[in-house]
DNA sequence: AGTTGTGTTGAAGA
DNA sequence: ATCTTCAACACAAC
């Protein structure tokens, strides 16, 4: 499930290797994913544009290109973006052949301006959650949902300040489902949350007003570190997410609770249970986090 | 072989 | 307003 570090890795490799290409042609099996119009309007505005860069807020990524046009693209649960250069293999093992990387529904084909690359982006999305928008930079930026997004996990603008702030509006919220309320803060999903709660020791179903200035410093603190070790890690990969390569993420091994009910804690070795809240499971140590 | 669990988000229902 | 449920969809696991 892509959360934030798994979209920032998408969005640093995309960075690194399309940056600088022009879209030639577009190609989808599922125009249902394009949001904001027809399949041949999509394929026509999209042409000869060149990408600039990428950049996220939240899960939510944003290329943009040539003619003050951006690319908004949201993964949703299995979505993940497959960079196939048609010049050279990827240096390390071939992921592209994984089922998992089978699900290809579009494919955005590039060129840079020599001639001398030519690359594909190619969406597989097993589920076809996933979300397609192309409009005006300015529009993308006036969508609803991009609007009413909270500050970003790891933008530096998400102080423990800030952080407090939002706290003191939700008071009578649980904590559990506080971290992962994109309006609130944007980027947490049911993975990070139940490892940012771990690791600050707090349990998920604690109310905001029980929380002491102890806990909220380290719940803030958390934050940061946990996303911040998971896109060094280059993020998990519980299931579909892959990165460009379509090769794995790493975080999955070092997991503490995520999907460990019935496991022995890691600290203290009690057995990790689950709940659900807010309809999605929830891990938790009942020893360690109070 | 049918049922269930999976989780993101937006929309619909209460 | 605010909370809860459902729907989008496909597959693995039971």
């Amino acid at each position: 499930m892509p959360e934030l570090p798994e979209v920032q890795t998408v969005v640093n490799d995309l960075n690194e290797k399309i940056v600088g290409h022009t879209v030639i042609d577009f190609w989808s099996d599922w125009p249902k994913a394009i949001k904001n119009k027809s399949l041949k309007n999509f394929q026509k505005e999209i042409q000869d544009r060149k990408i600039l860069n990428v950049r996220r807020i939240g899960k939510n990524i944003f290329i943009d290109l040539s003619g003050k046009k951006t690319l908004y693209i949201h993964l949703k649960m299995t979505g993940h973006l497959l960079i196939k250069s048609k010049n050279h293999e990827p240096k390390t093992k071939n992921y592209f052949g994984d089922k998992v990387n089978s699900y290809v529904h579009h494919i955005w084909y590039l060129q840079t301006k020599n001639h001398k690359l030519q690359t594909n982006l190619e969406f597989s999305d097993v589920r076809k959650f996933a979300k397609i928008v192309l409009d005006d930079t300015q529009k993308i930026a006036k969508l609803p949902e991009i609007e009413k997004l909270g500050v970003d996990a790891m933008s530096p603008e998400f102080s423990f300040k800030k952080f407090t702030e939002i706290l003191n509006k939700k008071k009578d919220k649980l904590i559990g489902l506080v971290l992962m309320e994109q309006e609130l803060i944007s980027g947490i999903g049911n993975i990070y949350r139940s490892e940012i709660l771990f690791e600050s020791e707090v349990l998920p179903q604690r109310k905001i007003s029980s929380l002491s200035l102890e806990e909220k410093k380290n719940i803030y603190k958390n934050i940061k570190k946990v996303l911040n070790k998971a896109i060094k890690m280059r993020g998990t990969s519980d299931s579909d997410y892959r990165d460009t390569n379509g090769a794995p993420g790493n975080f999955q091994k070092v997991l503490k609770v995520y999907r460990k009910a019935g496991k022995k804690c890691s600290r203290c070795g009690t057995i990790i249970k689950r709940m659900t809240l807010g309809q999605r499971s929830v891990f938790y140590c009942p020893k360690c986090q109070k």
